[in-house]
RNA sequence: GGCGCGUUGGUGAAGCGGCUUAACACACCGCCCUCUCAAGGCGGCAUCCACGGGUUCGAAUCCCGUACGCGUCACCA
């Protein structure tokens, strides 16, 4: 039988990373079977909680990951609908309740719901609601129903013991009594989330339940309607947690990055699932960097931790800085040409800028400030041009800068390789060493002691006109002080 | 509080009883390369796997206990 997984999110707010994570699990266990198949079902039982647009950025972010869904409310599939709040529609939770009762699963609770709360408050923690109703017969329930009185419908909790294998957590056995008659149904007829989940998962034949470790507890409960309805169990594949730090996990609530934000700041979608991957699961092999598709490959339950791990920015900005250098120029350029623009007003080559700039930006974000320098040329100190490692100094500076401007004022030929062939010839004409004449030009044309591109590259990209006049002022300036 | 789960470096982690003097990667620190920065190369960075007991010729690896952490106990998802 063709694994089934799906990803059900609540449309409650912004894609955690958390979420993404669970969801792009769900997607290898269900791609790793060639015949699998992967879903999208969004659980909006909760009206009241329900937030405007978060559908779409639940559609946006797995589309931008690549996580393509084979079923879901947009594609369609023979399983829909595939929101919850239309499938309630067909009364089919309701339907369902019912029929568990008739099954010994469930049974109808006339209980108030203030008393309810009260009691909890006054018996605190160890509170434990044994349910009166459970002994109520059939027709008293039907007669005070018939009555127009209000109820519920709960879950009848059996003696014993329900034990169940999760392929992270391995088997958890727990004690019947420790489980909670929680309600299925409320009294507006809608079903809870623990209820309509169980039914939509055997509806749509979930054979994989990929969630958080969350859940963990009361998979025990879910079991036990399982077994009322006499269906099969699914497989569970509980996931550790996604943490902001040792304490808290990374949630929206406290200001943490979400999926959008990072992309904002200058991150790829596929190193950012590339990163997400590796926190809490562990390849085989000894590598890092993983395409969706490698993931795929690579990809096994059995490597999954049972730690929460802790979300570490630098490491991220490591991967994003690995994907982007990956980059054909091409596409690069194609990626970085707004950053650059919004930068750089000036005419000059911008596949060029992009060149140099992607070997060193670790974001995109980071791309225009890297390049303030093109447009403006800021005021600097001599001081600068005193480099111990490059062994120059301001009055070697000003030899070499000299010698430079000469020979550059002369050049017809701009491009990087011609400008590195002239320069290169000038070190030992002058019995100086390469750093001596290249970095006080580079520092003279850019005003910055360090930054993206040697000096050829910097030259080239400024142009003749500007270069010189730059040159000229640094010269200049090197003078003015000298006297 | 009950129940469940967990605990290897600053971080992600490998490790499944001897091959571990605890991989690998990020970060950090050196050095090298180099026209700066970055990238790259090389090296350093856990006297030790929460703690305490056991089992064993031998334990990070198995067992028990303690501590700590997380989760869960809603007509929320």
């Amino acid at each position: 039988m063709a694994i089934r997984t799906r990803f059900a999110p609540s449309p409650t707010g912004y894609m955690h990373i958390g979420n993404l994570r669970t969801a792009l699990y769900a997607y290898l266990v269900a791609r790793k079977d060639p015949e699998g198949v992967f879903i999208l079902r969004i659980e909006d039982t909760d009206q009241g909680r329900l937030v405007e647009g978060a559908t779409d950025i639940i559609y946006d972010t797995i589309r931008a990951c690549g996580l393509k869904h084979d079923e879901g409310p947009d594609v369609g599939g023979n399983y829909g609908p595939y929101v919850q709040s239309e499938r309630m529609k067909s009364g089919i939770y309701k339907e369902y309740a019912h029929k568990l009762i008739t099954r010994g699963g469930a049974h109808y609770c006339f209980c108030d719901e203030e008393m309810l709360q009260a009691r909890r408050e006054a018996e605190g923690d160890s509170f434990k609601y044994d349910d009166p109703c459970k002994k109520l017969s059939a027709e008293e329930c039907e007669k005070r129903i018939a009555e127009g009185a209000q109820y519920v419908i709960r879950q009848t909790i059996p003696e014993g013991q329900t034990s169940f294998d999760d392929e992270v957590y391995g088997t958890i056995t727990v004690d019947n009594a420790d489980l909670d008659e929680q309600v299925l149904l409320k009294s507006d007829g809608f079903p809870t989330y623990n209820f309509a989940n169980v039914i939509d998962d055997h509806m749509m034949g979930i054979t994989d339940v990929v969630r958080g470790m969350e859940y963990l507890s009361s998979t025990p409960k879910y079991n036990l309607i399982y077994e009322a309805f006499g269906w099969d169990i699914p497989r569970y594949i509980h996931c550790p947690p996604v943490m902001k730090d040792e304490h808290n996990k990374l949630s929206k609530r406290n200001g943490d990055a979400s999926f959008q934000d990072l992309v904002a700041k200058g991150y790829l979608p596929e190193a950012i699932l590339n990163y997400i991957a590796l926190l809490g699961w562990s390849p085989e092999e000894d590598r890092e960097i993983f395409t969706l598709d490698e993931l795929v490959q690579a990809f096994n339950v059995k490597r999954i931790g049972k730690v929460g791990a802790i979300f570490d920015p630098e490491k991220l900005k490591w991967l994003n800085g690995m994907w982007l250098r990956g980059m054909d120029l091409d596409s690069y350029y194609k990626l970085v040409k707004p950053y650059i623009d919004q930068a750089v007003k000036r005419d000059c080559d911008r596949r060029k800028i992009a060149e140099i700039v992607q070997q060193r930006a670790k974001t995109l974000a980071e791309i225009p400030e890297m390049l303030g320098f093109i447009d403006e040329f800021r005021s600097y100190s001599n001081e600068l041009y005193n480099h111990k490692k490059m062994k120059t100094n301001p009055q070697i500076a000003l030899t070499s800068l000299k010698a430079v401007r000469e020979v550059l004022e002369a050049q017809e030929d701009w491009s990087t390789e011609a400008l590195h062939d002239t320069l290169m010839a000038l070190p030992a004409k002058l019995e100086m060493k390469n750093g001596q004449v290249l970095f006080p030009l580079r520092l003279a044309i850019t005003g910055e002691q360090s930054g993206p591109g040697g000096a050829m590259e910097v030259a080239s990209i400024l142009g003749k006109e500007e270069t010189l006049r730059r040159l000229d002022l640094s010269i200049a300036q090197l003078e003015n002080e000298a006297e």
